[in-house]
DNA sequence: AGCTATTTATAACA
DNA sequence: TTGTTATAAATAGCT
């Protein structure tokens, strides 16, 4: 209905979309205020734009709350019951996340490890190697950067002969394991056969140094 | 437009009502259908005729949630209550619990510790020597319990030699540290310090002995 | 339900 | 954007 037949397809020219878009808009309000007045029907009319802004009608005997609780009725769906079934399926979701890595948190501190394989508690001991002789390179770091700056507090002082010691047995231990490839092979051939919380997960590296 | 005007009130005539109710109704939903199309939009529509009657019309790009989703956002108007909104501030919740147990289990396996500074990293490796030496002991509980049961394979005896050592070096270590009370007595306040996530935090004891 | 005279909506243009 | 107008589409009153 205009000066030109069109196809109802999506209109390309961005500008000609944007006024048939209003023009059109208008004439679905115009209708549906028309229909509820001569027919007296409930009508709920919500449209988006491209835009994203939003326009709506709704019959003025009605409201939108009484119209969705009237289409849960006719059609059975649950409306704001699947929204609560939706947010209760994250939390589930969430929540499982959240056992494992718990679980997976107390096994590294040795705890309920009596349910534990030979296996996994190999795996899980070599993580605990990795971590703590990470942690002791960090710490001769620390201890190093700050001998450096003169930072060094005497409190701090006096637990340095602990650290040192760790230093050695760290290394000692580190001789040890170095003639042991076999242990470490097979220890690498366990892991691919451990449940996911096992391994380590990719996370955003947002921390930064702070000495 | 039609044979005659007609003027925009309530009709009357009953069955006249219903076949207009009818035939713009199915107008309705061919205009709402075409911008659509035409405009890209997302349109939701719902009407009931005096019989009670539903009929409905959603964009296929989209679904009456996710249109009652953007309607709040767009309106600020709470179609559903504080039910959900309970139900969002568990998922806030969890979520930020998870991120701090993602956080722990990667400074217990090493990494991103270069955040930490030395009292977290004397935590955290008192964690990890009280998590290996649990291990540890578990292992050899193991092994002294395959041994007696005759269930020792051959393959897993090659290990053995491995965990023996690593045993001794722990009993090292222990004999090091009992002398160092200074030093733990340390960590222990330290660890008030901490941030809730360095805690043991209590669980359910959901795991059963399975050797 | 169809039919069609008319009214309305709107596509192209200004 | 807003308005105008030729034309397509919707539909009121009839069958």
């Amino acid at each position: 209905m205009g000066r030109g037949k069109i196809e109802i397809k999506r209109i390309e020219n961005s500008s000609n979309r944007q006024v048939t878009y209003s023009k059109r808009r208008n004439g679905i309000m115009k209708k549906a205020k028309e229909i509820t007045v001569l027919c007296d029907a409930k009508v709920s009319l919500i449209i988006f734009g491209t835009s994203g802004k939003m326009h709506e009608y709704i019959s003025p005997s009605t409201n939108l709350i009484d119209m969705l609780d009237a289409y849960q009725k006719a059609t059975g769906k649950k409306l704001w019951d699947a929204k609560h079934e939706n947010l209760s399926n994250e939390i589930d979701r969430v929540k499982k996340e959240n056992d494992s890595m718990q679980i997976e948190l107390r096994h590294l501190k040795g705890e309920d490890i009596t349910s534990l394989n030979h296996k996994e508690l190999m795996v899980l001991e070599d993580a605990l190697e990795n971590g703590i002789s990470s942690i002791r390179d960090r710490q001769s770091e620390i201890v190093k950067i700050a001998r450096k700056n003169g930072q060094i507090l005497e409190e701090e002082n006096k637990q340095l002969p602990y650290f040192w010691h760790q230093q050695e047995l760290a290394n000692m231990k580190n001789a040890v394991e170095e003639t042991e490839d076999v242990y470490h092979q097979r220890v690498r051939d366990y892991q691919s056969q451990m449940p996911f919380a096992f391994r380590v997960q990719p996370m955003q590296p947002n921390l930064h140094e702070r000495i």
